[in-house]
DNA sequence: AATTTGGCCAACCGCCCAAGC
DNA sequence: CGCTTGGGCGGTTGGCCAAAT
């Protein structure tokens, strides 16, 4: 003997709901409050079924709702939370106040998810699409592929400047997403604001709004994974890297997108106090790769980043040098160089990266090994980077 | 001007889990 | 203890509307 239906099926209105319906709503919800959404239609004098009118209210009619476009911040937390905790829309949306799980779903699925696919990013994994197709010639055991990432991310990267209105509204914010992944990491400035973000207060420093997101995601998956030593998931992560006021050097495990993780990870989990979770519920790639393959590994997070991450890079600081590079089979390229770091976003001159670039010359095969970056990238077309041991530090 | 296409989003569907009976 | 519903959730659909053809 169970409880009783909560309405009769075969008698409840379906589809919008009028200003009518939506008053008896308010005046149902004012009067007995939401308790109970079993017996609001009947008492309201509405024909819908109860859940119906619970989401109705909980989607529309609740007075702490905004209804107006979410904002570039909204987006990064909304993309970082994604990357964290992945389609718990609930758990996203309650970072977000005055917006529903609906709402962050709807603009997951019509905006973010397409601007990512656009960036050249997985928005499963939140990964560049190279590094997929890299951790499959790994799988594979493929050759070609790694060959073929140039001309994908080339392609990607035709398709997303194609569409100028796209580039403009996205260039700052996911490019900066990208960028600021590094930035991020470094543990001064992560202390300074982690406390307060896990608790969902704003830091009132100077530190940027994709850090703090970053930070905040981080603290939900803390949250949710009853983790209270984030640095015990990854080491690298917080011990790594320099003060956040100096430019000294930084590792190549700083620029693993989203948030760093290895194999050790999976076997520091084991130790861990608290429930069994595992990385790979969140990310799909060190599943597949022995321990020995961790430093090319790194090696591969970089390069996908690098061959992705500047189609917007080169509207935001128009600061374009061409350079001519012979490949080992006497094959020109034409090189447009631009003197920004996708790493980086903090008004400093990098003049030695060309992003999705790199990928072009990895197609010609100018350099086809992991050395590739140490032969290009540089401003008066001089090797100077020497990868990937000085990533990410300024001119 | 009419038609087609695509984006957007409100709402529904179906599943899961906790709790009532 | 098992059946059932309520509530919550994520996935999906369908209709509206503006832009494109």
């Amino acid at each position: 003997m169970g409880r009783t239906p909560c309405c009769d099926k075969s008698n409840v209105k379906k589809g919008l709901w009028t200003a009518e319906e939506d008053a008896k709503i308010l005046a149902y919800v004012s009067e007995h409050g939401t308790s109970n959404w079993t017996s609001a239609p009947r008492k309201a004098g509405l024909k819908r079924c109860g859940k119906s009118c619970r989401l109705r209210w909980t989607n529309y009619l609740r007075p702490d709702l905004k209804h107006d476009r979410l904002t570039p911040e909204e987006e990064m937390l909304i993309i970082n939370l994604h990357a964290v905790i992945g389609s718990r829309w609930s758990q996203i949306a309650a970072h977000l106040p005055g917006r529903t799980d609906n709402d962050v779903k709807n603009y997951w699925n019509t905006k973010l998810k397409k601007k990512l696919l656009e960036m050249g990013i997985d928005p499963v994994t939140h990964k560049p699409f190279s590094q997929i197709l890299t951790d499959y010639e790994n799988i594979a055991h493929f050759p070609k592929a790694i060959t073929q990432i140039g001309s994908f991310n080339r392609d990607l990267r035709n398709t997303f400047m194609s569409k100028p209105e796209v580039s403009s509204a996205l260039e700052v914010n996911l490019s900066s997403l990208l960028s600021h992944s590094m930035v991020a990491m470094r543990t001064p400035m992560m202390e300074s604001v982690q406390d307060g973000l896990i608790n969902g207060e704003r830091s009132n420093n100077n530190c940027s709004w994709d850090l703090q997101y970053q930070l905040q995601a981080m603290g939900l998956f803390k949250e949710a994974t009853n983790c209270t030593n984030l640095e015990t998931f990854h080491p690298h992560f917080f011990s790594e890297g320099s003060s956040s006021s100096s430019s000294s050097t930084a590792t190549a495990m700083q620029v693993t997108w989203p948030i760093p993780f290895a194999c050790e990870e999976q076997s520091l989990l084991q130790t861990t106090p608290g429930p069994p979770i595992s990385w790979n519920e969140f990310f799909l790639k060190d599943a597949f790769l022995p321990l020995d393959q961790q430093q090319w590994q790194e090696q591969q997070d970089i390069q996908g980043l690098l061959s992705t991450g500047s189609s917007s890079e080169i509207q935001v600081h128009d600061e374009i040098q061409k350079i001519e590079l012979i490949d080992e089979g006497n094959k020109n390229y034409t090189v447009e160089q631009v003197g920004y770091d996708p790493f980086t976003d903090i008004g400093k001159s990098y003049p030695g990266t060309v992003g999705d670039e790199a990928g072009k010359i990895f197609e010609g095969s100018l350099c086809p090994n992991d050395s590739f970056m140490e032969s290009i990238f540089d401003q008066d077309n001089q090797i100077s980077w020497e990868f990937p041991s000085n990533l990410g530090e300024p001119f």
